[in-house]
RNA sequence: GGCCCGUUGGUCAAGUGGUUAAGACAGAGGCCUCUCACGCCUUUAACAUCGGUUCGAAUCCGGUACGGGUCACCA
C-alpha cells in the first residue's frame, strides 16, 4: 500500500505538516514546574455544577503552579449543541467570578497564542495530524455505514464477544486495498477516518493518575474513529491534537474518561506526542430521595445542579467557590481559618488531596459556608449583592429595600462589623423575609405573647413604654428602662432572679422585652430590639407600640 | 456481561503498619443572654464484609458485597 498516496487522495487540500504546526505552536515559556491546564465544555446545555467543579481544579492548579489555565469550547457534536451554549457556559463562570487567563473570553472572543480555542475552528489542525497518521499507515478511511455497524454490534453480542467495538477481523475497512479505497471514493461513498491499532488485548499498559496513582488497563485495540464523515475529529481525536498543540500538560476531568485512557495513550503515541499527565477527578453526586442512594448529579432531576439555581437562590458567589474548594481539598477549611481575610484564589492547592471517591453535594454546608462568608461581608456590600439580586428576582422587594439605601445598609448592619457577627442570612432570596417587618406594619399576634403575660398587662407594657421611650438610649440605658418598668407590672427585672423565684413574680424583664419586641415587628425573635426600635425611628416605633396596644 | 474506579460516623473528610481513629456540617444537651443569632462547653455517631500477611492492620494482599463509570461517526 502506498500510504503517501491513499493520504493525498484523501486529503488533497492539506499542504501544511506536523513540524509546521510545532513552530506555528512552540513549547510555552514557563517557569519550572508551571502548569498549563484546561477546562473544555461541550455547548450542550447549561453549565453544571460539576463544570464549575472541573474549572475551578483547572483554574487552582494552574495559579498554585504559576501556569495557565485556559477554556476551550469542544462543539465537534453538531447535533447536541444549542443555540446559545457558549454564552451559557461564560455566563456561568463570570456569575462565579471565575475567570481562565486564555482561550475563549467571551462570545466568539478569544484570546491567547495556541488559539483557536473553539474546535469547529480547527479543522485544518486535525487534517494536518491526521493526514499524517495515513502517510505513517497509522490511520485508514472506512466506509462503513451506520446499519453495517450496528449489524456488527448485534453480531458481537450475540456471540458473547468479551470486547465489544471495531477491530481485528470485525475491522473490515481495515485492509482495503488501494483500488477498492479509490472505488469507494469514485462513488462517492462517505466515509470516516480510522485509528489503525496496533494493540493487543493480551498486552496491558499502566499509567499514572495524579489522583488515582498508578492504574493499569488492557491495551487498546479498537480502531477509533479519528474524523467523522463531516470531517470533524471525535472527541478522541480533538484532544489528542488540542492538547498537544495547545502545550496542555495536566488533563483534569471527570472519572467517566478513565476508561479511555489506553485509547488516547495509543494516540498520542502514533502521533509522536509527549502523553499528559491525567487527572481524574471524582464526580459530584447526590442523594437520591426516591432510592436513598448516591448517584450522579443530573442535569434533568436536580435544579440545583445548574449553576443558575445558586444565582437565583442568591448564594454569592464566593460561598459557593469556597465550599467547592472544601470538596476539592480538605485542608482548605484549616487554610481558611489561618487567613481569614486572604483570596481563596491563593489557597495553595494540591492535587494529590484531591478525593478519590465521588461525594454527594451538601446544601447544608454550603448554607453554613455562605452564612460565615456573608457574616464577614460589610454591611455596603451585602446591600449591593441584596439590590443586584433583588432587581432580577424579586422587584417589588427591590423597590422598598432601594427606596432608601442608608436605612437598609444600616438594618444590615446591626450586629456587623464585630468579632461575632450574627449569620442570619445564607442566601439572598432570605433578606425580604427577614428583614420583612422593617418595611411592612406588623401585625402582632396574641398567640405569641408570653404565656405568663396577660392581655391586659401586655396593652399596659406597651401604652406605659410608647410613652416613656427615648431614642437617645444607648443599649443599656434602654434596657436599664425596661428593667425599671418591671416592678410595675410584677415582673422580676432579673432574669437570673426570675428563675430562682418563679412563683413570686409574674414574669421577668426578658417576657416586657418580647412584648415590646412583638409589638415592634411581629416577632418573638429579632436581633439587638433597641437598635432595631431606633432604625426604625421614634415616630414609626411609637405608633407600633400603641397600635399594638389598641389591638390588644 | 467484559474492563476500570471507589467504599472511615447522617454528610465532607484526616489518616499511608503501632493514634484514646482528627476536624468541619448536621443532630442532642448545656452555658452566655432581653429573644434570636453569634460564641463557648459537653455529647451521640465510623474504618462495607470475609480471609491472609504481620508481634501488630483503617493502612499491605486476595475473595465477596455494594455504589459509580465505560464499552457510539456523544462528549
Amino acid at each position: 500500500m502506498d500510504y503517501q498516496k491513499l493520504a493525498n487522495l484523501l486529503f488533497p487540500d492539506v499542504t501544511e505538516t506536523q513540524d509546521d504546526l510545532e513552530k506555528r505552536f512552540p513549547p510555552r515559556d514557563l517557569p519550572e514546574g508551571a502548569r498549563v491546564t484546561r477546562f473544555a465544555p461541550s455547548p450542550t446545555g447549561f453549565l453544571h455544577i460539576g463544570g464549575v467543579f472541573g474549572a475551578l481544579t483547572d483554574i487552582m492548579i494552574a495559579r498554585a503552579s504559576k501556569g495557565v489555565a485556559y477554556l476551550r469550547i469542544e462543539d465537534t457534536d453538531k447535533k447536541r449543541e444549542i443555540d446559545d451554549g457558549v454564552s451559557a457556559i461564560i455566563a456561568g463562570f463570570d456569575a462565579f467570578g471565575l475567570h481562565f487567563d486564555e482561550g475563549v473570553t467571551g462570545f466568539g472572543t478569544e484570546q491567547g497564542d495556541y488559539g483557536p480555542y473553539t474546535q469547529s475552528r480547527r479543522k485544518e489542525i486535525y487534517h494536518v495530524v491526521a493526514k499524517s497518521l495515513v502517510e505513517k499507515g497509522m490511520a485508514y478511511p472506512c466506509f462503513c455505514t451506520a446499519e453495517e455497524l450496528t449489524k456488527l454490534r448485534e453480531q458481537q453480542e450475540a456471540d458473547g464477544a468479551l470486547i465489544r467495538g471495531y477491530f481485528g477481523k470485525y475491522a473490515r475497512c481495515r485492509d482495503l486495498t488501494m483500488e477498492q479505497i479509490e472505488a469507494n471514493l469514485a462513488a462517492g461513498k462517505s466515509w470516516v477516518l480510522r485509528f489503525r491499532s496496533d494493540g493487543s488485548e493480551d498486552r496491558r499498559i499502566t499509567f499514572d493518575d495524579l489522583i488515582r496513582g498508578k492504574i493499569e488497563m488492557p491495551e487498546n485495540i479498537i480502531d477509533e474513529v479519528l474524523l467523522k464523515s463531516d470531517g470533524i475529529p471525535t472527541y478522541h481525536f480533538a484532544h489528542v491534537c488540542d492538547d498537544h498543540f495547545m502545550r496542555t500538560t495536566h488533563v483534569v476531568r471527570a472519572e467517566e474518561w478513565l476508561s479511555s485512557v489506553p485509547k488516547h495513550i495509543a494516540l498520542f503515541k502514533a502521533c509522536g506526542y509527549r502523553v499528559p499527565k491525567y487527572v481524574h477527578t471524582a464526580q459530584v453526586m447526590k442523594l437520591d430521595e426516591q432510592t436513598g442512594d448516591k448517584r450522579k448529579l443530573s442535569k434533568r432531576k436536580d435544579p440545583e445542579a445548574a449553576v443558575s439555581y445558586f444565582v437565583e437562590t442568591g448564594f454569592p458567589r464566593e460561598a459557593l467557590i469556597e465550599y467547592l474548594l472544601t470538596l476539592l481539598n480538605s485542608n482548605f477549611e484549616d487554610w481558611r481559618r489561618a487567613n481569614p481575610n486572604a483570596d481563596a484564589m491563593d489557597f495553595p492547592f494540591n492535587v494529590r488531596k484531591m478525593s478519590n471517591s465521588g461525594c454527594l453535594f451538601d446544601l447544608q454546608k454550603l448554607n453554613d459556608v455562605s452564612k460565615n462568608v456573608i457574616s464577614h461581608m460589610k454591611a455596603e456590600t451585602v446591600y449591593e449583592r441584596v439590590a443586584a439580586w433583588a432587581k432580577q428576582y424579586d422587584p417589588e422587594f427591590h423597590a422598598i429595600f432601594t427606596a432608601d439605601p442608608a436605612f437598609s445598609t444600616a438594618i444590615l448592619n446591626i450586629d456587623r462589623e464585630n468579632p461575632k457577627p450574627r449569620k442570619d442570612i445564607a442566601r439572598w432570596d432570605e433578606v425580604p423575609a427577614y428583614l420583612d417587618y422593617f418595611f411592612h406594619e406588623p401585625v402582632l399576634d396574641p398567640a405569641l405573647l408570653p404565656a405568663r403575660i396577660s392581655r391586659a398587662d401586655a396593652k399596659a407594657i406597651l401604652t406605659a413604654y410608647a410613652d416613656s421611650y427615648d431614642p437617645s438610649e444607648d443599649k443599656d440605658a434602654w434596657f436599664a428602662r425596661i428593667k425599671a418598668m418591671c416592678p410595675a407590672f410584677g415582673c422580676c427585672p432579673e432574669v437570673r432572679e426570675y428563675k430562682k423565684n418563679p412563683e413570686g413574680w409574674k414574669g421577668h424583664a426578658g417576657d416586657v422585652s418580647t412584648v415590646i419586641r412583638l409589638a415592634a415587628t411581629g416577632r418573638t425573635n429579632t436581633p439587638d430590639l433597641c437598635t432595631v426600635i431606633r432604625l426604625l425611628g421614634r415616630e414609626k416605633a411609637v405608633a407600633r407600640f400603641l397600635a399594638a396596644a389598641s389591638a390588644l
